[in-house]
DNA sequence: TTGCTCCTCACGTCACGTGAGGTGGC
DNA sequence: TTGCTCCTCACGTCACGTGAGGTGGC
């Protein structure tokens, strides 16, 4: 008599294919053939088999319990493993759900932000290019520069100048530049002063100088001309304001 | 300049072969190549790749990533969605824990058979035939005659000439096998009496018939020939009982 | 010439699911 | 002969990991 794979298999409530991948894998081992080749299982291969089964429902990888072996070694070792792992699982899935909550609550779309930085961008309208380079920012800068730029976003005054220069035209001539330049080079130098961080260099994946490289990359693919000219300028004049007073050799 | 698939990887915080297979499974375009066939990446790849990077550890799979596209869909629908996955799995995570911490308390092995029942045959001392039989049991009755069994265990006055049953030698002769099935039908038929339950049939796996051949081979295979010897007498003792009033033609 | 980076196959992982093609007893 | 059950390959799934073997510029 005995039972077939099939039967096997529902009296475990498992499939016919987990048996005999038990069986591949050596979890199970394979019983006695009939006459006609067909496997003939026994109350051990049941008992091994709903075993097995429990440990996985428990959370255990099928090698694990391979390491166990088929004696009731104390699994208090392992089983304090598994919770630890399991803990750890629930509390990233949890953090997942807390994610979820906050983009459904603020009725937002997945953005690529850090959160709290995604957070005071909401309040602000900046430009697809400004979110852009914002986002490969936060890919080479300092926690430090971060959250100096976190905060800037969240300064209402912050803004204005910025839009200006959002909108300036690619072809727009050497004098409209050059005004803008020296409108926005003080608005900028009074945020640099007052946000110390935002020029903050001790970047988190290798040097200051790739840093930077990354995120003139990054303007170069993202501003016209013009707007990159003015940038330019600015820059330039923060260099002359920072030389200056050291009377370079 | 742009990047390299290098360069992009590091950015984004992923590997070379998550670049690689973005691009195989269609997620990620190519970028152009450089004269030597590298490729070269803009930041537009790295938004892309940081917004799948998001949305994968949040718990979509890439399939889903793809069905929502590169546009912006308002995915709110699909975000209730995986919350609700989310909050599945962790409830069957934090069930495991809730056994794994019943383990743990009880300082016991992981056992096949359901819970209470494994609580209630800790206060026993069952053979090891006796759980065997027990757990293949719980795989063909109806909860209704579990239920009744594992009340049956908790009885402590059910268990003294079960485990006389189990020493039976398996040469015990016809006079010894006449007298313990004398001795244990009446205190079988009160439990019987007490637990009706116990004869429950309305079982779970299909028919009754099914259930008891399965328990038949079950024992076949538990105990020796003198013991199902005497549980063969029981059994007999209990049909002659019951056909007692009936009168059968 | 040696190192380093980049490239494209292509197999491996994990726990099975899912046919494909064939056999044996009623 | 038709159905049904059983059997053994063997490829597919998912999101990559991990070499294997070759090229190109310093």
């Amino acid at each position: 008599m005995a039972w077939s794979t099939r039967e096997l298999a529902e009296l475990a409530g498992t499939s016919l294919r987990t048996v005999r991948h038990y069986h591949e894998v050596g979890l199970l081992t394979e019983p006695e053939r009939a006459a006609n080749g067909y496997k003939r299982y026994g109350v051990a291969h049941l008992l091994r088999l709903l075993h097995i089964k429990r440990l996985t429902h428990l959370g255990f990888s099928l090698s694990q319990i391979a390491a166990m072996g088929a004696a009731d070694e104390h699994p208090e070792q392992a089983l304090r493993e598994l919770d630890a792992e399991l803990v750890a699982t629930i509390e990233r899935l949890q953090r997942a759900r807390a994610d979820i909550a906050l983009l459904l609550q603020h009725h937002a779309t997945p953005t690529d932000l850090p959160p709290e930085m995604a957070l005071a961008t909401a309040a602000t309208d900046l430009s697809d290019a400004d979110r852009a380079f914002l986002t490969v920012a936060t890919r080479v800068l300092s926690p430090t520069a971060l959250d100096a730029y976190t905060e800037l976003l969240r300064d209402p005054d912050a803004i204005p100048a910025g839009s200006e220069l959002d909108r300036l035209p690619a072809d727009a001539d050497e004098r409209t530049r050059a005004e803008l330049a020296d409108r926005l080079f003080p608005q900028i130098r009074d945020q640099f002063a007052e946000h110390p961080g935002l020029s903050d260099r001790g970047d988190t994946s290798g040097s200051a100088r790739r840093a930077n490289q990354t995120m003139a990359l990054a303007a170069a693919e993202l501003y016209n001309p013009a707007q990159l000219d003015v940038m330019r300028r600015i820059g330039r004049r923060f260099q002359e304001s920072q030389d200056d007073p050291d009377a370079r050799p």
